[in-house]
RNA sequence: GCGCCCUUCGUCUAUCGGUUAGGACUCAAGAUUUUCAAUCUUGCAAGAGGGGUUCGACUCCCCUAGGGCGCGCCA
């Protein structure tokens, strides 16, 4: 009985800088297509860069993988461990007349690209020992070796993003496929790769578009059945300029850094390039249910923060107050110095989060706003905070401190009170309930007022409100 | 220089030859309101340019312009 492949797909990152921003899209594109399809996500880092490669960049993008939530299956394959396998796969190319020996010094090329480019013609390596006869190679020299690519023809890449992308043979070069020193290129490495691990679908980026003729080249030398293509559009900077992959400044976990969810992110990057309709907010759930390769869009998309702050206020709004609570617990605990919180900070904070979440964009927004939670005692006034407690504010708050002590202390009852009292000095509510929250928040907005009195309690409140109170000194 | 790709409101996008070119973000105005938000309503705003094909083009073809990517013994 024929049973029916499921899709393999992979990330395939190079950790020779972090996890950025394109590199997460391409990665969650790939992890949404395998689980829409029930297919295999796998993760190769493609370290064969000893030079550049760092534990520390491997460390960051596993980090970053895990923080989106893109779970994988299986181990994670690191290429390099496989460099033997890659120089069998070179040997027998060779073996079959399929490579060739190149013993042109890289001095010599330089100078081959230099007079290339001084006449205007394509760089391209001009295949001088690829018909060379083997006995007029100089002896113990070192040498590379190089696929004998077809030199007419055509090379058609079927793109499921980008359709038929038609190369002409004569503009690709004989690349090289093993190094003097024996080690595999990437070239090489990814293709073979690709297909000891059954990937039938890259996803990936657009500056690979290219590369895909080559490596079809290689595929078709060893007789290889050819992957599922699909180049993504890059993704550029709010100010159109290339937010390319070596500038750490976008590494994922700066925008975790940034307050911004996973979910949000998620729900973002996916809407950059792909579309459901008018869909604008998809869960996780439903873009697994809806994802396919089909409406990736072709044209790049800049970075938009205004987006995704929409979009993290909406996740954070549908989050739940414990588990925001402990996202700020932990965000603080992260800042310099780092801030703990009590437990009847924390369950103040929980208490109060219905209020705040509405009025938070980021986490360190919801943070920050909550701070007047975290600690007891007489706040220190923000600058508008101080501008609107005015003499004639603290001597309101001298005068509703009373009010607000005798009786109930439930947000109810609170705000039956001040309206009352606010009545009868003539005085609009927000002429009391304004001062009242500068004295307790130390700011001039916040959450509900009487809700955040009913949640730090009397003696607190109290103790607060007086602080700012002044009975101007009497007349008579 | 050569090759490849892209081009709808400021931004992300829908449209798969026939629509008053739709939605979302942003911005503005209004409603609501103890502040700020949230929410609701309304508004501003687009097919790069030029040729074709067609009864009819945002949609198909060509050219131009602009932008991006690639052209390593990097990945």
């Amino acid at each position: 009985m024929t049973e029916i492949k499921k899709p393999v797909l992979r990330f395939a990152p190079s950790p020779t800088g972090y996890l950025h921003i394109g590199g997460a899209r391409t990665a969650l594109f790939n992890w949404l297509y395998a689980r829409h399809s029930g297919g295999t996500f796998l993760l190769r880092i493609e370290d064969t860069d000893r030079q550049r490669s760092t534990p520390e960049a491997i460390a960051a993008i596993l980090e970053g993988m895990r923080w989106l939530g893109l779970d994988w299956d299986g181990q994670t394959i690191y290429q390099f461990a496989r460099a033997e396998r890659h120089r069998q796969v070179a040997e027998q190319l060779l073996a079959e007349g399929k490579a060739y020996r190149c013993y042109a010094t890289q001095a010599e090329l330089e100078e081959m690209r230099a007079k290339q480019r001084a006449e205007g013609k394509p760089l391209r390596y001009d295949g001088r020992w690829r018909d060379r006869d083997p006995s007029e190679a100089p002896a113990d020299a070192p040498f590379v070796v190089r696929l004998k690519a077809a030199q007419t023809g055509e090379t058609v890449v079927h793109d499921v993003v980008q359709g038929e992308v038609t190369f002409a043979n004569e503009n690709l070069d004989d690349m090289v496929l093993l190094r003097s020193d024996g080690t595999p290129t990437y070239m090489l490495a990814v293709v073979v790769d690709d297909f000891d691990m059954g990937v039938t679908h890259i996803i990936r980026g657009d500056d690979h578009l290219n590369n895909a003729a080559r490596q079809l080249q290689i595929i078709q030398a060893m007789g290889w059945p050819v992957p599922v293509y699909g180049h993504l559009p890059l993704i550029h900077g709010p100010d159109g300029a290339k937010l390319s992959k070596r500038h750490g400044a976008l590494a994922v976990d700066v925008y975790r850094d940034m307050g911004y969810l996973p979910e949000a992110m998620r729900n973002y990057l996916l809407r950059l390039g792909w579309s459901h309709g008018n869909e604008e907010i998809i869960s996780t759930e439903q873009a697994i249910a809806w994802f396919d390769l089909e409406n990736i869009g072709r044209s790049p998309a800049r970075f938009d923060f205004k987006k995704l702050d929409n979009l993290n206020a909406h996740y954070i709004r549908a989050t739940d107050d414990k588990v925001l609570a402990d996202e700020v617990v932990a965000l603080l605990s992260r800042r310099q110095p780092p801030q703990v919180l009590s437990e009847t900070a924390k369950a103040r904070l929980i208490a109060a989060m219905p209020g705040l979440k509405e009025r938070a964009k980021t986490l360190v927004e919801l943070a920050d706003a909550g701070d007047f939670l975290y600690t007891d005692g007489p706040r220190a006034l923000d600058a508008q905070a101080e501008k609107l407690l005015t003499p004639e504010a603290r001597a309101i708050l001298a005068r509703v401190a009373p009010v607000l002590e005798a009786g109930d202390w439930s947000a109810a009852a609170l705000e039956e009170r001040v309206r009352t009292f606010a009545e009868k000095e003539g005085l609009k509510l927000g002429q009391v309930a304004q001062p009242i929250r500068a004295a307790v928040t130390g700011k001039t907005s916040s959450p509900p007022i009487f809700d955040m009195l009913a949640i730090l309690g009397q003696t607190e409140c109290l103790s607060r409100i007086r602080a700012y109170a002044v009975t101007p000194s009497a007349p008579a």
